[in-house]
DNA sequence: TTGCCTAATGTAAGCGCTTGCAACACATTT
DNA sequence: AAATGTGTTGCAAGCGCTTACATTAGGCAA
């Protein structure tokens, strides 16, 4: 059932409407150039015909592709949905299209979906795993396409970063633990991740209030339930019993919080949890999770403010836009 | 901080290589017809220029633009996710790349994206939610592109499509409510989505058993949280009380049974609930949600599947490709 | 040696659009 | 009347590739 070719093409419209091709593009992008009259003959030649602009050609020719590069993990029950979803969104009212690319558990992929991105000469790349891959950076940094790396606050980003310090995210927590007279915190943490940072932010304020270092258990990205699980089984049976387990996603938090239901042990008196992410259930199960608030949302809305001020010729102030976060205080710790 | 152009093209390579750009092409796209000592020279020269390819010119010439778009309502906290990592990780092993475009509740941007994807002359274009709108679906007809509708099976799918059939599934909610029998349901359905066809079905075989055409109460979409704590606050009102709720989601019944927990009724004794997705937290919540499994990565690759027969030039043999379904009873019905 | 075949490479004509510049028609000013 | 300005439109040269077709070199049979 393959259907014809239909090239209904620029010149097509152009000779229908008795212009030149010029003024049919001219139509297509700054309508208002146009007088009135000329106009509605090229509208009614597109109506006619069907035609779809070719924004292939359009991009070959102007050196812009209109389009936005988006690496991320997963997406299948990410953390990053929110900021995915609003940069797309956002995106598409500036007459951005977006390519999402997945770039896999430990950012496997991430390397030759840069090259692709770069192939399409995206006007913007923006990423949301850590790239370390040196040719990648160094092709990003070759580029003309603006790179905006989200969700952390590296040193020395490519270009523009957009996101909050992980390792002050720690802090808070070694802080507020500190605060409620938690004893023996107990960290889980999903492997090269940005969850390390977090946990070496907690670790360095829980030593400098005096503390031991405390435990902590590693998990391989992404977290889930039923790590979660694993790691209640586990703490469950540690002699002194951890007080308070900080977990890297609220995930995790999530399946300890069901296995303890289910030991019968009392939250948080006798095992208190705390989560990162505030997903919706953090707010929306029982008991409720106390957990870190990320405005993912504003993350996707600063990339693409970056981006519009780029295109716009403006300089770019500063190479770091911190969004902050919030540890939001509830039930389960 | 905006970088010079970086202007490496295929005859900076070729002049390099001391070849033509013709070869340099082939290179790049059909690497084994060159003879090895020529291959070599060639990526000695794209090594020392860094040069990447640009895929724009290249599907201008070879109008194939190795581009699909799918087109999703939304990626926050979607049952399509499943469907969506499936399909762009897939495509990616097939050298394609992945626009994702979000239609918004009710479809409202679904017209405007399916231009926007046909004017990057995407070699498909992929559906969840239903195109009404009779322009677009003319200029799917009329486009090359492979047009693949998802997630349900209507009777005169544009191209291909590749899902379930929602109505059965309602019928098959009836059989087991009846089985069980369950004698007052009430069904909690989203408004303008497929789940009007579940409930279709739903009530059909219900009442083709003899019984009364079941209460009912619409959402609009999506479904989430809060509205299922609204409909159990509504449900447990009604007099007599329904001893069973079927959701059009898993996140509603989650509502629902945290709220039925909070007023300390039984479940499934004194409530029984049904969701539908069976996302994660259906199996990993307590207690746990008797739902229907609709294996989302499968769409996904199915449709993929489509996509490469296409591109081998065989003919599709059927226009629906059914991937079934399944109830898995658990505890709260 | 000649003729023919195959494998490897080159030549060059586009692909469908954008856009700098030129051209033109009027209106306004001097 | 000439000069100048303003608003519209057309001309045509690319943008960086792909690919049909032409060309060349080398191998082999007759």
């Amino acid at each position: 059932m393959r259907k014809a070719r239909a090239p209904v093409t620029l010149q097509d419209v152009a000779d229908r409407a008795q212009v030149s091709t010029a003024t049919v593009s001219r139509f297509v992008n700054q309508p208002n150039v146009l007088a009135e009259a000329t106009a509605e003959r090229v509208r009614r030649a597109i109506e006619a015909t069907g035609y779809v602009p070719n924004r292939i050609a359009g991009s070959l020719a102007s050196n812009r592709s209109h389009l936005v590069a988006a690496l991320v993990p997963d997406v299948a029950q990410s953390i990053f949905n929110a900021t995915i979803e609003a940069m797309i969104s956002e995106l598409a009212n500036d007459g951005y299209l977006t390519m999402l690319g997945l770039t896999g558990i430990d950012n496997v992929r991430m390397a030759e979906l840069v090259e692709a991105a770069l192939g399409q000469r995206v006007d913007a790349i923006i990423l949301t795993g850590i790239l370390t891959d040196r040719r990648s950076r160094k092709l990003l940094r070759n580029s003309n396409a603006t790179v905006i790396e989200t969700w952390g606050l590296p040193a020395d980003p490519i270009d523009v970063a957009v996101g909050f310090s992980h390792f002050d995210v720690g802090v808070e927590i070694a802080r507020f633990a500190l605060d409620r007279g938690y004893d023996r915190p107990h960290l889980l943490s999903a492997r090269g991740t940005r969850a390390q940072e977090r946990r070496d932010g907690f670790v360095d304020a829980w030593c400098a209030a005096g503390r031991d270092v405390p435990d902590e258990t590693f998990f391989d990205a992404p977290t889930r339930f039923g790590q979660g699980r694993a790691a209640f089984r586990k703490v469950a049976k540690m002699s002194p019993r951890p007080d308070l387990v900080i977990c890297s996603s609220d995930w995790l938090a999530q399946g300890l919080l069901v296995e303890a239901a289910s030991a019968g042990l009392k939250v948080p008196d006798e095992l208190a949890v705390i989560g990162f992410g505030n997903l919706a259930m953090a707010s929306e199960m029982r008991p409720t999770i106390t957990t870190i608030e990320i405005d993912g949302g504003r993350i996707g809305r600063e990339a693409v403010e970056v981006l519009r001020r780029r295109s716009r010729g403006e300089e770019i102030q500063s190479r770091h836009i911190d969004v902050g976060f919030r540890l939001i205080a509830r039930d389960s710790a």
